[in-house]
RNA sequence: AGCGAGGUAGGGUAGUCUGGAGUGCCCGCCGGGCUCAUAACCCGGAGAUCAAUGGUCCAAAUCCAUUCCUCGCUACCA
């Protein structure tokens, strides 16, 4: 057992609109780590919430004709029901519009990074489109057009407060190479290294509180600038722990030891946040877990295409469980992954259904009728548990890989019961082969606790023992559980 | 264009660093077994010129070179 402290973070999303089931992924990966750290006994907290002071909640909620304000609690209560209902187990739903709890943060933050000569005014020049309302660089245009308005952006010259980023690089650099913010996987390391090899420019700290609609945290003492979304989105991951209102709060899990992000945000976590805290004189994270995007039938999810999945659709018809270990089990922790329903159903009637549902409708069925009160033998089935590939997998955030080690036990459960056939025994031999089938599932409860909580909850339930942690996850040499079938698991899907 | 990651059976992947029979896993397909179990479970089989070419080596999916193709990143997208 250890006694240290694990804080994790999902990303806060936009909330310009539901949410998508590509949230869904994140929320689930984020708490199959938060929930494995526990059951190897460290004390965890986990933060997600929801990024409210962008502009893109502005125009959303003009286009929809109501408040700014009114959108984002109507779209945020989204986001907190998907929480809740795909078991995602927050400590902390925190919201960038808290002006009590997350302003003072974002402030103090600003403050810092001035004492440290960090923030200094600019004249900002750049092509602007209307219709975005937002900056174009000129690569991104298509003939010197915006590519969604097909119009020509204005030159816009405007005074704005910048971050000296550029300061940082060698810092940043030396930071990432040496691990110290390890970035998983791989591959989004190597692309965070050659974008800062290339030279980093100092970045837009703030708007205008015309350009921003008067949304979002004013920069401290000049009521004319808004400070750019980033930089206060970032900041919700101190600042929901108590950074700026509650220090003793905040000192006790920052720094946090991940935060799980889409690849489309890793820049801003691996270069940007970083700097703003090294400015601030505050601690770094730890690492980033940068996982991939979804594609639905082998298309990627537009509203154009119409093929947006809302996971709390999903979720009317099929159990938590079961999305949470179709996502883990087919999307590869990193890479892209494709999502259909099919494959879902698939994966829940073949091996939740089929392979656990089964295994322990047999293996009870088969204990109840011995009549034993107790069981004891020896640990034939223990060898087959691959306990350190399970956490080797774990410590490089290779979920997928996790999980399929996790089956792959479950496999040997079934095949030691086709193997032993304990209908044909009596006497002592039934009773070791049951003794060592009742532990296995006992052992499977906990390792599948973190990816399917509530089905591992009814596993421990049926054998009358409690939820261990991954101390329990040996054979003791003796059951003593009083066991009790019930009914099944899991249901077919059609 | 630059930098990076890849191309392994019908699909998806591991193996490559540290060369040693195409070795493994998941889905799909075919055949068999079992009857404890929710038509679930177990075993076996078919299916691959390991992208291509050239090289090093007793030996190459693995090392080297070249070519082709795919994907990612290149300043404000979960």
């Amino acid at each position: 057992m250890t006694n240290e402290n694990f804080y994790i973070t999902t990303a806060i999303p936009y909330v310009n609109a539901a949410p998508h089931i590509g949230h869904a992924l994140e929320f689930v990966q984020t708490d199959v780590i938060r929930r494995f750290y526990d059951i190897l006994g460290y004390k965890t907290f986990l933060l997600t919430g929801a990024d409210e002071n962008s502009l893109k909640n502005v125009r959303a909620a003009e286009a929809l004709k109501i408040g700014t304000q009114e959108l984002c609690d109507r779209n945020s209560l989204l986001f907190r029901q998907l929480a809740e209902k795909i078991n995602l187990k927050y400590d902390i739903f925190f919201r960038s519009s808290n002006k009590d709890k997350h302003w003072p943060g974002a402030q103090e933050i600003w403050k810092r990074c001035v004492d440290s000569g960090d923030i200094y005014k600019k004249e900002y020049e750049g092509l602007y489109c209307v219709g975005c309302e937002g900056f174009y660089t000129k690569d991104e245009l298509v003939d010197g057009l915006c590519p969604e308005h097909k119009t020509k952006p204005e030159e816009v010259k405007e005074v704005n407060y910048f971050f000296r980023l550029s300061k940082y690089q060698d810092a940043l650099l030396q930071l990432i190479e040496s691990g110290k913010l390890a970035i998983f996987p791989e591959s989004r390391k190597n692309e965070v290294l050659s974008f800062i090899k290339g030279g980093l420019e100092d970045f837009s700290a703030s708007r205008s509180a015309e350009r921003a609609h008067g949304w979002g945290v004013p920069v401290p003492g000049d009521p004319s600038q808004i400070q750019y979304v980033w930089i206060d989105a970032l900041t919700t991951y101190i600042n929901g722990i108590g950074f700026g209102t509650d220090m003793e709060q905040f000192k006790k899990w920052w720094p946090a030891q991940l935060h799980v992000i889409g690849k489309g945000i890793t820049r801003f976590h691996a270069i940007y946040w970083p700097a703003i805290l090294m400015s601030a004189k505050v601690e770094l994270p730890k690492a980033i877990f940068a996982h991939g995007y979804l594609t639905v039938n082998g298309e990627k999810m537009s509203k154009t295409i119409g093929n947006v999945i809302n996971p709390l659709d999903v979720l009317e018809k099929y159990s938590a469980d079961e999305l949470r270990y179709y996502l883990i089990r087919d999307m590869p922790s990193f890479e892209d992954g494709d999502f259909s329903i099919q494959a879902l159903k698939d994966r829940a009637n073949k091996e939740l259904l089929g392979e656990i549902g089964n295994l322990v409708s047999r293996v009870l069925t088969m204990a109840e009728r011995s009549g034993l009160q107790k069981y004891e033998g020896d640990n034939v089935l223990e060898k087959k548990l691959e306990l350190e590939k399970i956490k080797t997998t774990l410590s490089k955030m290779e979920l997928h890989e996790t999980l399929e080690a996790v089956l792959s036990f479950v496999k040997e459960c079934n095949r030691y019961i086709n193997e032993e056939a304990p209908w044909k025994l009596s006497g002592k031999p039934l009773e070791t082969a049951l003794y060592n089938l009742l532990e296995g599932i006992r052992v499977l409860s906990i390792l599948l606790y973190p990816f399917i909580p509530d089905t591992a909850g009814k596993m421990a339930d049926k054998l009358g023992t409690k939820m261990g942690c991954i101390e329990d996850c040996t054979f003791r040499g003796k059951f003593e559980g009083k066991v009790v079938k019930g009914a099944h698991l899991f249901e077919k899907l059609e």
